[in-house]
DNA sequence: GCAAGGTC
């Protein structure tokens, strides 16, 4: 019997459906599917892994720093029974078959499950990039006789260098603090390393941002019929250069308006970063829990493979039909649909197409599911839609060589603006030609702002432009910033906890917080992957592997040195954020004496406002569990407590007593 | 306990 193993039970599905010669059987044993099928008379037996099903860990558990030599176990949870699936199949197999996805992942999850599930040194491999019928089965007629050593190497070593860096420093940061007097989990990483000194860097430059007021010159013209204010295009920074500006008023000028018609064409499909900035613009949803609904929509059979970075829609996906069924639920769209072919983005991904809706119907979706399927779902449209047409209208104003101006847009054709949401402000204005008259000058002072700081979707945009982790993980790396006390709030501060951390590491291990280590790292896979000769490949996996310890223990060597250090300003940065995250909780005084502060049920999770005297005090309040909750300065007008705003997407803040008094 | 990377 032939084994072919997949990457993620969907995939053998398809491997399974396109070489079958009628159908597949479907088996599985305690949920865990595989399939069934004859090929030309070919006994064939498709299973699939779940991910990795092995994970790097320590040969032997220590806390020390840097790691010691470490080797793959097998992962706990739900995979282990995956793993013993394939390891009954393969006591039956003569013939064996990589089937992963064709990346550095894909091969090192498919290398480990062959020598530690199949115990087999060697097997084929088949090559695809799509999971379409004709791919399939042109990369099982021509699967090559041996696995990619180059790529399954790479990608061991990867997790190798990822783990000697991680661990190693966050042990340092963890042992520094300790030894300091507080406990704390702390880590940093390849990735979390540069992701926290973006945010510090951003930080930092608000911190020290001083605003310097500067003014705007408009002219208030008027040609007999209308009026328009038309703006002088360069800010002031000296008062006194307003004077002659002011000398305008009453004067004759000359006008001019400028049309020009621009094309908008639709906005590419959907890559999982870009379906994540735009589901926390549209709908105020976090990045992960946009690409946890996501996954709910996929399992569904609703959507296509969420965790991709491709903005492609090839023809082999069956975009035709596919329209034609969602024309069904949506047919006042069907005459915008236009274009033969849908517009593209650059993005590509070895291992899957964009993000599209698969056409079938959706049912009992509750209100989140539903509004982002339905985003998915316009998104995917109208990439097949007629373009929108935009009147852009300048309004230019000369006056004793001085050139004013003001901006106008007027939307000409909707198109696919009909289809996808994107809010778009018209600006409308008259025409105006010739002589006006200048009948007022106006100034306004205004000041220079602060950078803006990062929300969870920008930043996610940010790593993946530098691209730092992957499409899979950015948000759950953001998560992890948020759950170490790094960084607060929906427009992100980062803490005195997370200043510390960025300065101790920048001080003693700044190799940890730079991208170049990211960009060393894929530099030395591509190396290792160049190699054609196993005996070369595994040579320079030892080079690269050894040259790393070298650099960990020097950096070890130097974090170990200045522990006292460290751990002091640590724990400096922790009892800063600390306080101030108590401060942040007090809402007022009880009646008691004590403290009224939001508290976290530990049973349900709710919130509620509680005394700091309790269980002496047992006064409760119950507040919204929806929404962020803003200490405001109003006081409420009846009992005088603090009041409290609640902050909702897509609704205006509201403003409540918290102790119930109905105002 | 600490990473980053797959996937339910």
């Amino acid at each position: 019997m032939q084994l072919i193993i997949s990457e993620k039970p969907k995939a053998s599905f398809r491997i399974a459906s396109a070489l079958a010669d009628t159908l597949p059987v479907k088996k599985s044993v305690s949920e865990v599917p595989y399939y069934e099928l004859k090929r030309k008379g070919k006994q064939i037996v498709v299973a699939c892994a779940v991910g990795h099903l092995f994970g790097l860990a320590e040969k032997n558990k220590t806390s020390k720093y840097p790691v010691e030599e470490l080797e793959w176990k097998p992962k706990e949870g739900f995979t282990k029974k995956y793993a013993r699936v394939i390891k009954q199949l393969a006591k039956k197999a003569d013939d064996f078959i990589i089937a992963c996805d064709y990346d550095i992942e894909g091969e090192i999850i498919g290398y480990n499950v062959l020598r530690f599930l199949c115990h087999q040194k060697d097997a084929k491999r088949m090559k695809f990039s799509t999971l379409t019928k004709p791919e399939l089965e042109r990369a099982y007629n021509k699967a090559s006789p041996s696995i990619n050593w180059g790529q399954a190497i790479a990608g061991e070593t990867r997790h190798n260098l990822d783990f000697m860096y991680g661990i190693s420093l966050s042990r340092a940061l963890i042992q520094a603090i300790k030894k300091a007097g507080a406990y704390k989990t702390l880590s940093v990483g390849r990735v979390q390393g540069p992701s926290l000194a973006i945010l510090a860097n951003k930080e930092k430059a608000i911190q020290t941002f001083k605003p310097t007021p500067y003014w705007q010159v408009f002219l208030v013209v008027d040609n007999g019929k209308t009026q328009v204010y038309v703006a002088w295009p360069k800010n002031i920074l000296k008062k006194d250069e307003l004077e002659e500006f002011k000398k305008l008023k009453g004067k004759t000028a000359e006008a001019e308006t400028i049309k020009e018609d621009l094309v908008w064409l639709p906005l590419p499909p959907f890559d999982l970063t870009t379906l994540q900035t735009e589901a926390y613009r549209a709908l105020g949803l976090t990045p992960s829990q946009t690409l946890q609904i996501a996954q709910t929509l996929y399992l569904q059979g609703l959507i296509s493979y969420p965790r991709t970075s491709s903005q492609k829609l090839p023809s082999a996906i069956g975009y035709r039909k596919i329209l034609q069924k969602l024309l069904k639920m949506f047919p006042q769209w069907a005459k915008t649909l236009t274009r033969a072919r849908p517009i593209e983005g650059k993005q590509q991904d070895p291992a899957h197409p964009s993000i599209y809706p698969t056409g079938e119907k959706p049912k009992q979706l509750n209100e989140t599911e539903k509004a982002l399927y339905e985003l998915i779902l316009r998104r995917f449209m109208a990439c097949f839609a007629e373009d929108a047409i935009v009147e852009n209208k300048r309004i230019i104003v000369k006056v004793d060589k001085k050139q004013f101006s003001s901006k106008g847009l007027r939307i000409g054709k909707k198109g696919w603006l009909d289809i996808y949401p994107t809010k778009v402000d018209e600006i409308l204005l008259p025409d105006m030609q010739g002589k006006v008259k200048i009948q007022e000058v106006k100034t306004q002072e205004k000041q220079t702002q602060p950078p803006k700081r990062y929300t969870q979707a920008s930043l996610i945009t940010e790593l993946t432009k530098r691209k730092l982790g992957t499409k899979g993980t950015r948000a759950s790396i953001i998560e992890t910033l948020y759950q170490r006390g790094y960084i607060k709030d929906k427009s992100i501060v980062v803490t005195n906890l997370g200043l510390a951390v960025e300065d101790s590491l920048a001080k003693y291990s700044p190799l940890i917080l730079d991208e170049k280590l990211t960009r060393k790292f894929e530099e030395q896979m591509e190396k290792i992957q160049q190699e054609k000769d196993k005996g070369k490949i595994l040579k320079e996996q030892k080079k690269t592997l050894g040259e790393a310890r070298k650099t960990i223990e020097k950096i070890s060597a130097q974090l170990k040195k200045n522990e006292d250090k460290i751990g002091k300003e640590l724990v400096k940065g922790l009892k800063i954020t600390r306080e101030k995250e108590r401060q942040e909780n007090i809402l007022g005084k009880c009646e008691c004496g004590g403290n009224l502060l939001i508290r976290y049920s530990k049973k349900t999770g709710k919130r509620f406002v509680a005394c700091s005297n309790y269980p002496k005090c047992t006064i409760t309040f119950p507040l919204p569990q929806k929404g962020y909750i803003k200490k405001s300065d109003k006081k409420c007008p009846k009992c005088g407590r603090r009041m409290i705003t609640i902050l909702k997407k897509g609704r205006r803040p509201w403003t409540i007593c918290f102790a119930g008094c109905g105002v």
